[in-house]
Order: C-alpha cells, then sequence, then structure tokens
DNA sequence: GTAAAACCTCAAGTAATATTGAGGTCAATG
DNA sequence: CATTGACCTCAATATTACTTGAGGTTTTAC
C-alpha cells in the first residue's frame, strides 16, 4: 500500500474524518494480520460491509474494537467472552464513551480478580513450595478452604507429601 | 480400585512410607486424569519405570510434580517451561526443600511480572478505556512509552479514533 | 482360576487461535 | 491496458494441552 495519504490535512473543517477502511490499513495500524481480522470477523468479533468489488470495508470503531480485543487477550480473556463483551456495545450507531466505559467496567472485575488470584498464589509459591511446609497438613496450598479455591478446577492438592 | 487401604496404619514405624506409586492412584490424589499424566510423560515433565507387567509405577516425588505443574498452569505458565524448570530438579534423589524453593523463586519472578502488567492493565483500562482519551494523543495506552510495553508484542496501539 | 478393574499403546479427535497456501479477482499505477 | 499489489474464499496446517477409542494385557478380588 504505502498510500500518499497526507490527504488527512486536505480533508474540509467541519466535515468528519470518516473514512471507511480496508482490511490492510486496519491490519497494520492494530498491527495484527489481514487473516487475523477475517478469523475475528468470523467469529462475530468486528464487522464489515463490502464493496461492489466484494472487499471488506470497515468503519473507523474496528480499531478500537481490536484494540480491545488485543487488550482482553492479554489479559487471558478468551475471544469468545471478548465477543460477547463487545455484542453490549450499540449496534446502529459509534459506540460513545459511556458504552467504552460499561464494557471495560466488567473486565475491570475480571482484572482485578485476577490479580487477586495471582497475588495469593504467589504467596503460597513463596510461603509453601518455597519452604517445603507442602509436607504438613496445615499447608495453605494444600488446605485452599480460604478464597474459591475449590470451584470448577478441584483444589490444588499439593499432595501430602 | 477403592483399594481397602488402611495399609498406612500399618506401616512399621521407622520404616519410611516409600510405596510406589500406580498411575491411577496418581492420577486420583493429583486429581488430574491417567492420560494427561501419559502426556506429561511424554513431554518429559514427570518420569516413571515400569513393572514386570510394564505398567507405570512413580515415586512418590510425582504428587508435587504434578501439583507443581498445575500450580505454574493456572499462572499461564505453558507446559515447555514448567518442564524446563522442573528439568533443573535433581535427577538421581528425590528434590529437596531447597530444591524446590530455587525452582519456585523463578516463577515469583515471573508471577511479579504478570501481575505488574495486569496491574498496569487494569489501571490504563479504567484511565483510558473508560474516560474516552483514546481519541487523544496523550492517552497513556496508545502512547506506551513507560514501561516494557513495546517489546514483542507490538505496542497495544489503541488507536486514534 | 476367572472375571472385573486397571493398565498398556498408538492413532485420532477436540478446542482455541490463528497462519499458510492454492487458485482466482479487484484496483491503483505507469 | 497491463502489471502488480491488495484482496477474496476455502481448505489445510500449526500449536498447546489434552481426551477418546480401539484393541489387547496385567493385576486384583472373589
Amino acid at each position: 500500500m504505502t498510500k500518499a495519504k497526507n490527504d488527512k490535512a486536505a480533508i474540509q473543517p467541519g466535515q468528519s474524518i470518516r473514512r471507511e477502511l480496508t482490511v490492510g490499513e486496519v491490519a497494520e495500524r492494530c498491527d495484527v494480520a489481514v487473516s487475523a481480522l477475517h478469523f475475528y470477523e468470523s467469529k462475530g468479533l468486528i464487522s464489515s460491509w463490502r464493496t461492489s468489488g466484494n472487499q471488506r470495508r470497515y468503519s473507523r470503531d474496528v480499531l478500537r474494537r481490536v484494540a480491545i480485543i488485543k487488550v482482553a487477550q492479554s489479559t487471558g480473556i478468551p475471544l469468545a467472552e471478548i465477543r460477547q463483551a463487545l455484542a453490549t456495545l450499540p449496534n446502529g450507531r459509534t459506540p460513545t464513551a459511556k458504552d467504552w466505559a460499561k464494557l471495560s467496567a466488567g473486565w475491570r472485575e475480571d482484572l482485578d480478580q485476577r490479580i487477586r488470584q495471582l497475588t495469593q498464589l504467589r504467596d503460597r509459591l513463596e510461603g509453601c513450595i518455597g519452604c517445603g511446609c507442602l509436607s504438613m497438613d496445615n499447608c495453605p496450598l494444600r488446605n485452599p478452604g480460604d478464597q474459591a479455591a475449590e470451584q470448577g478446577r478441584g483444589a490444588l492438592y499439593l499432595s501430602e507429601d
């Protein structure tokens, strides 16, 4: 591509800078592969319309959406969940700051949770694996009992050994 | 199975409780599938010897090893890395508390790092996505520039939009 | 001493998250 | 107006971390 695009300056004052984006442009600006964008679209995380020649065009929203996808992924949130969160954004109109804020609020909790978990784990790792207390019955890693340690995954029984 | 094993009480005092474990016992006590143990073994994370009948037998070490595998995985450390860490444990003898401590020390840093990243991300998420400043040039999420935000993954350009 | 439970191997399947490639079309540039 | 880069679809492949199944053997229990 390497489009000669200092046209930005050529846009009329008062006119919105609403140029639609090609898939290549989005890919470059978001630092993701074109194939990843196809993939996200196939999974319903982003959307596009087509030109008469069947090429994808994106509204500028997509840039923030993809940014959010990457941020969320880096926290370990799976795409399916990200998709759900993004689905709460308004359909017709461009999301406002408020919309984004609402979306991020849910993740804030999620992040807090994950940070708590990791912190706890770190302390336990330090306290238990490091000191060898795993062998004893009073090891907190062996006997979680405090937080939601039990749910779903089975406790982290660090053995009786 | 459901072995009638209150034999534990039958062990002679002064005698070490060093009974070798079958794959099923390990699976049950670690709360992992037998197939997972096979898998870990195939990947070199744990090891066993065989009976004359070709069945696996494990030393009690394996219980802690598997526990460590699970703990480490829950922090997002991939098996390949866990394997490397476990490989630092002594070959011949049963690992001591010191050995385990050394191993966990590396992960402690790893965890600290991850906690820092998540915390930073949380704050940025709050500060940037929530407030809508993403649109501006002074958005810290858009212009990382501070921490190791740039390395490897490409910056989290939260777009100019 | 036999039947059930546990074990064995090896191949294939699953799920998430993409990437790569083949074969063909569209569009910007000289 | 032809070339070339960007784009299209669809299928296959890759990685991580396992699970499932088929077909057969060993161990344990009665």
